[in-house]
DNA sequence: TCTGGGGTCCTAGGACCC
DNA sequence: TCTGGGGTCCTAGGACCC
């Protein structure tokens, strides 16, 4: 379409959404990625809301990788903008290696990025940040407590909103403040893994390797409808909106070569509360209405109470349609 | 002025089996 | 009849991430 697009100012904006993400300009505002569209207008009025085209973004993600590996081929996908690089095995001296990738991901998008040079992965998310936009930094492991300490623990990637609370509510703010922490605190109020994993984060320890390639465990589609919809007087739309999101879960599927055998609905309520119920198949299917019967079967199971907002579908215990053909001549059973 | 969509991983209880 | 552990599968919910 030609002509003059209009876009909204946030003021103007009625509706439901949430912010995907938010320039520096609005970010100094108070707005950040995942706040209520609402919320958003409240701090920035004047802002402008740009609609998403996933479709674009898609595009510049894939040429961007393309580019890092054309410098570097060790890379792990984590989403739409982020990979980790391995670069332990390339001769040349990393400082360069970098710099390399920035050109490259400039030549090939004009977008800059920013790069994280550390020992693993933990310290690498929490780096790359640091001097963003269009950022590199450097860190060893003797860097630690001048760099990595000051900052919060919400810095530390799986150290989310409740976690961070919990910790502030005993006094622990600071990644130095978490380090000091005995191992026995922490086991007490966080549970055996979670605080053993807290205990090396702050200490800057991860052993996780860069993994190059990792099949889906599942694959899902939900939506939120533009108004919280009745159980019984927009059972028509409901039910039209539960089997479209089946069709595209096995679609899909169809297209990513996988079968499912844990089928899986969940339901979001006015109030937010949400419930999910499975269904776990004997067989592995890619197919619609399998799925659709098994969802069917998931949602009998869930008391319509309350006005319903969200409605999701998912398959799970993923196999690829090739290793569930394989594994269905071996698992014939043996009888004599 | 409430809070998207697509994921991963963990916990925990109960059923069932050996 | 009563008592074990260990292991796996299934189901439900929640934290967290991009």
């Amino acid at each position: 379409m030609n002509g003059t697009r209009h876009f909204y100012r946030l003021r103007e904006y009625i509706g439901r959404g949430v912010i995907t993400t938010a320039t520096y300009e609005a970010r100094a505002l108070g707005v950040f990625s995942a706040m209520g569209v609402m919320k958003a207008a409240q701090l920035a009025p004047d802002a402008v809301l740009l609609p998403v085209d996933f479709a674009r973004y898609r595009h510049y993600s894939r040429l961007f990788k393309t580019a890092v590996a054309s410098v570097a081929s060790h890379i792990e996908d984590s989403g739409i903008d982020e990979i980790y690089i391995d670069l332990t095995a390339l001769p040349e001296d990393t400082l360069s290696l970098a710099k390399h990738i920035k050109q490259a991901v400039w030549n090939a998008t004009g977008l800059t990025c920013s790069i994280g040079i550390t020992p693993n992965k933990l310290l690498a998310k929490i780096c790359s940040d640091l001097e963003k936009p269009n950022g590199l930094t450097i860190l060893d492991t003797d860097d630690i407590p001048a760099r990595i300490w000051p900052l919060s623990v919400r810095k530390i990637n799986g150290i989310g909103p409740k976690a961070t609370q919990k910790l502030t509510s005993h006094g622990i703010n600071t990644i130095a403040e978490l380090a000091q922490a005995e191992l026995e605190f922490l086991r007490v109020h966080f549970g055996q893994s979670y605080s053993h994993w807290l205990y090396e984060a702050a200490r800057g320890i991860d052993h996780r390797p860069v993994i190059t390639h990792a099949d889906p465990k599942s694959i899902s589609r939900e939506t939120t409808f533009d108004r919280d919809l009745h159980p019984r007087r927009d059972r028509a739309r409901l039910t039209e909106a539960f089997t479209a999101l089946c069709m595209q879960v096995a679609d899909d599927l169809a297209h990513k070569g996988y079968v499912g055998r844990t089928v899986s609905i969940k339901l979001r309520f006015e109030d937010f509360q949400t419930v999910t119920r499975d269904f776990s198949l004997v067989d592995y299917t890619a197919d619609s209405g399998v799925i659709r019967q098994a969802a069917g079967e998931c949602l009998r199971r869930v008391a319509l109470k309350k006005k319903i907002r969200l409605l999701g579908v998912k398959a799970s215990m993923l196999q690829t349609r090739h290793e569930a053909e394989t594994c269905r001549q071996r698992t014939l059973p043996l009888l004599f």
